[in-house]
DNA sequence: AACGACTGGGAATGCGCTTTCCAACTAATC
DNA sequence: GATTAGTTGGAAAGCGCATTCCCAGTCGTT
């Protein structure tokens, strides 16, 4: 090791320093200091603190959170911090956090349940006040055994105390237990609302364009845009699966763009979520097809982002900051569940410029 | 409170308990669950795991925290988690964390001195391996105070041990201290050669869309945008000052729109970020002004979610993943400051369709 | 066979703080 | 003025773990 490698811990000053300084007791120290039921006489106080000061005394909340074993973290699980989708929820969990004053600690994944368990069993050691997931559950058959390890650690997790708050569906194979609570997401009943308006003005074919299959946001979506399709009397639309990103998106638009035109109209496209309906548009658009003009297309989130993306991209409006806020406070709530389930999260349906018709 | 408040912290099992079960000492399960320089027989190990999986036994990241101080912790303070420029550092944050097996506690800030104070002290109190600060600094004649409660603090945190790193600009009034770091971006010069490129293609008056004045990263684009134009023997651009941000940038647009028309031909805008500039496109273009056609608009940072926004919009990439990944790694390196220096953050001028001529 | 050099396991200490539990007072009551 | 209730500061016992130090065996020398 080199020599530059002297790093001299000088060690930040202890409370019991702060306390001989002061010329009192630990114990009076730490309740001058951190928030105690007890507060000592004004005076003792006031040497305390001025004793602190220019001691530069920072309280170590690992020791604190060591003594009263609560750590005053939220630990947040998502696929990809830059994804806006993540993003937009981060934000709502770190406003959420920072009224409860906590902090959150970040785990991404790569989105398979292997990777949320070992972010939860990281969060679980470093003893989170509670444990927020964003990302979609996978049905997939190869990921059963991943999502057994991951309802294992996170039900030992809650049985040890802890709370858990997860976006959506919840987590399969996790029976419902003290301290976990699902924040239902209605993909299906607004996919099936967006398939409602759009039947009404679209005779073309409808495809679907979603996610690999398993992941259970996007099967949801894919499953109540069929349902309004065959209650408009549609016939159900095609569904091809890709990746749930703008590549897969992407993607799958060169592949829609490359086949032999006009079998029964102007299609109508949904994707699974905006980004891959922006990478749709753009596959379109570089083949020289024109949306809505020769295809229409129609996304869901209703990403704050995309606001100037042109065409308007029709989409269902989630809010995503709020379920990000929701999904926190609920899980550090001491409520049962009931409370707050009536007033669930509600989305809307926006049809704009991307699916206009003529 | 009311009955259901019946949290019984069941209390994970400790490392004491495994090795009672496992009829060794407390020492000898910590030397085989936890890495030490010391590993007990193969039969011993073989019996204290075990007994650690039946427990369910999970460390205690605190308590390891507190004795061996040190807490696998990253600070990371930003000034909105949703924005795409910050979520793009903030993936390259994550990734070089999860590299160096540490995890990244998320401030957001308001995007004042004083908020990135209270965030720099809460990362101090818990002893965070590393702090990285991503956003800009102000050099605000009314932030100034805050700016040396800031400078205070990080001093404080450098001294006792902490590892600082920053994006950009050095924090104002911090010295040079062991364990601080800067990973420069070369906003001016970079935007001193978009001006040069645009400068040499457009004939037309310039106007710059910067941030609030005294906006250190702001302000050093304009000022190279400035430098480039009198290079290039140009008059000196007009400078709008407004927020950082998309409607920072739309409102500014919109009172570009309402100017009356041709001053001096075509005019070239420069956004001081690409949501300014995209804010700016979405104002003209509401007002019935075509880009590129009646006016030219570039920004920066090359945000990767503008990919398929049209026009293309011309601006200068900044590698943002690797500016997180750089930072966090230079300021958890132990390496001498000069090592990495050299090697700093490049960018790219790219022109792309929003300041085409003709 | 006797000695030193190792080796593997345990006892004990401490990391920095919170929180009973106590003891010493002060103030209030009859 | 004596008794009780109410305060206030301090001593001490942990919170869960890492680690230093020590001791009893082991093995290898000469």
């Amino acid at each position: 090791m080199s020599p530059h490698m002297e790093r001299n811990p000088v060690a930040a000053s202890t409370l019991a320093e702060v306390a001989k300084l002061a010329g009192v007791s630990p114990a009076t120290a730490s309740r001058v200091l951190n928030g105690s039921a007890r507060t000592p006489g004004a005076g003792i106080a006031e040497r305390v603190r001025q004793a602190a000061e220019s001691l530069g005394y920072v309280a170590n909340a690992q020791a604190q959170a060591l003594a009263k074993s609560s750590t005053g973290l939220i630990g947040l699980i998502v696929h990809d911090i830059a994804d806006p989708y993540f993003s937009a929820i981060a934000r709502g969990v770190q406003s959420a956090a920072r009224q409860e004053r906590r902090m959150v600690l970040l785990a991404t994944t790569d989105g398979t349940p292997a990777g949320e368990k070992e972010a939860a069993a990281a969060f679980a050691a470093r003893r989170a006040d509670a444990i927020v997931i964003a990302g979609s559950r996978s049905t997939r058959a190869e990921d059963s055994a991943a999502n057994g390890e991951l309802a294992a650690e996170l039900e030992r997790y809650c049985r040890n105390g802890g709370r858990l708050g997860v976006v959506g569906q919840g987590i399969i194979g996790l029976p419902e237990t003290e301290g976990y609570r699902t924040l239902p997401v209605p993909n299906e009943e607004l996919a099936r609302g967006l398939a409602a308006e759009l039947a009404a003005a679209h005779t073309g074919p409808f495809v679907i364009v979603a996610g690999p299959d398993g992941l259970a946001t996007s099967d949801e979506r894919v499953r109540g845009f069929q349902r309004g399709l065959a209650e408009a009397g549609r016939e159900p639309a095609e569904v091809l699966h890709t990746a749930f990103s703008r590549n897969g998106g992407f993607d799958a638009g060169t592949q829609l763009a490359g086949r032999p035109g006009d079998r029964g109209g102007r299609p109508c496209i949904f994707a699974g979520n905006d980004v891959m309906a922006i990478g749709i548009v753009a596959a379109l658009r570089e083949r020289g097809l024109s949306v809505p003009g020769e295809a229409a297309v129609a996304g869901f989130d209703d990403i704050e982002w995309l606001r100037d993306f042109r065409p308007e991209l029709s989409t269902v409006g989630l809010p995503l900051e709020e379920i990000g806020r929701r999904v926190t406070l609920g899980a550090l709530s001491d409520l049962p569940a009931e409370d707050d389930a009536a007033s669930g999260i509600t989305g809307t349906v926006r049809l704009r410029r991307s699916t206009e018709t003529a």
